[in-house]
DNA sequence: CTATAATTAAACAAAATAAGTATAATTTTA
DNA sequence: TAAAATTATACTTATTTTGTTTAATTATAG
């Protein structure tokens, strides 16, 4: 009756997302074999099996881990008392961080997996949340322009990501802070009620 | 009784090359598959299997290409006129660049694979040649000091080749340039007659 | 110390992927 | 426009990977 496994988030458990995570971002999904996940993790086929039915799982649940994170992130900023305006160039410049670390390599391969789509279709769901979430607290707090829409807003943070990661735009601003600082600015000019609008 | 296939270096088999070398630096050969070279290529599998009667046999042209390069490029660099000293420079230079830009990835599994044992011991004896070469060179031009064997300056040009690569060097001296500079001057300073000695 | 849980190692069948070939059709090129 | 080069497709065979089963080993809590 001595249930050690409910230290779900056992030592073995972490090694194998730890892994799976830095091959994944090196050589892509597809390219990674379970058995090459385990012999570099220090883990036995059967431990790995344990913890995750096949490798999409464990694409999972990495992914799960990662976007916790990132809510985690979020919440921490939020509750923080600095102007509006801060948190959101916070929360950007902390997401698109985050996708430069992992790499196009594994969140273009993981977002055109078919079986995950039920998957992934949750999890933008799930952010697209957090985001209107966001965005009510600006406009509650008066910091968002009236006539600003949830859509109008989601559809600029998009750009901004998609800009963001722009090589062409890379040429021109090299540093990551730089180039995304510079893009709020010019994006979100008309979104905050600073006091020059 | 036209016979085109003479153009042997034809422009296909020339991308499957370009091709196969870009994938292997950046994956390892055992990653790659020959489809997938074909279609980055922008080749049928039919070619690829014209030129080549396997992946291991692209893999052995690619390695050939790069070193009769290197010959040639010692070759060059031998019949100019230049002090010794020099040339041997910038040739310990120039292979050095090329272990750089290909990468480890490559190289290291390249040399495991058993079935390449037989080529790759030709490929080291030719190049050992070639190094003996340059030795006597040296020692007819009375560069190379009397009392230096030609096994002393094989062992000190392998250390070079893996000193320079030395993460724990790369710290202290960051520019690969000056870092290979440094090596020379020290351990070959003994070697050549130069004014100082 | 000892029972129990956790992990491993090895062997294996089934599934998936990759290799290599044969053929006919299409495209290049001279 | 005819020969050569290349491709597309379909296919068989080989190899790799998966996921499971089994028994043995190791670690741990009481």
């Amino acid at each position: 009756m001595n249930k050690k496994q409910n230290n779900i988030k056992s030592i073995k458990y972490r090694q194998i997302i730890e892994t799976g995570t830095k091959l994944f971002i090196r050589h892509g999904i597809k390219r990674i074999t379970v058995e090459e996940i385990c012999e570099e993790a220090g883990v036995s086929k059967m431990t790995f099996y344990k913890f995750f039915a096949n490798k999409l799982e464990l694409v999972k649940q990495i992914v799960t881990g990662m976007m916790d994170e990132g809510f985690k992130f979020v919440d921490n900023i939020m509750a923080q008392d600095i102007p509006y305006e801060e948190k959101v160039r916070q929360n950007i410049k902390h997401k698109i961080e985050g996708i430069r670390k992992y790499g196009d390599l594994f969140f273009e391969e993981f977002l055109r997996i078919p079986e995950l789509q039920p998957y992934i279709a949750e999890m933008n769901s799930n952010a697209v949340k957090k985001i209107i979430e966001i965005f009510n607290t600006g406009k509650a707090e008066g910091a968002i322009r009236e006539d600003i829409t949830p859509e109008f807003y989601q559809y600029l943070l998009g750009h901004l990501s998609i800009m963001g990661n722009d090589d062409n735009l890379k040429k021109v601003f090299p540093d990551m802070g730089h180039r995304i600082e510079t893009l709020i600015d010019v994006l979100f000019h008309g979104v905050f009620k600073t006091p020059s609008n």
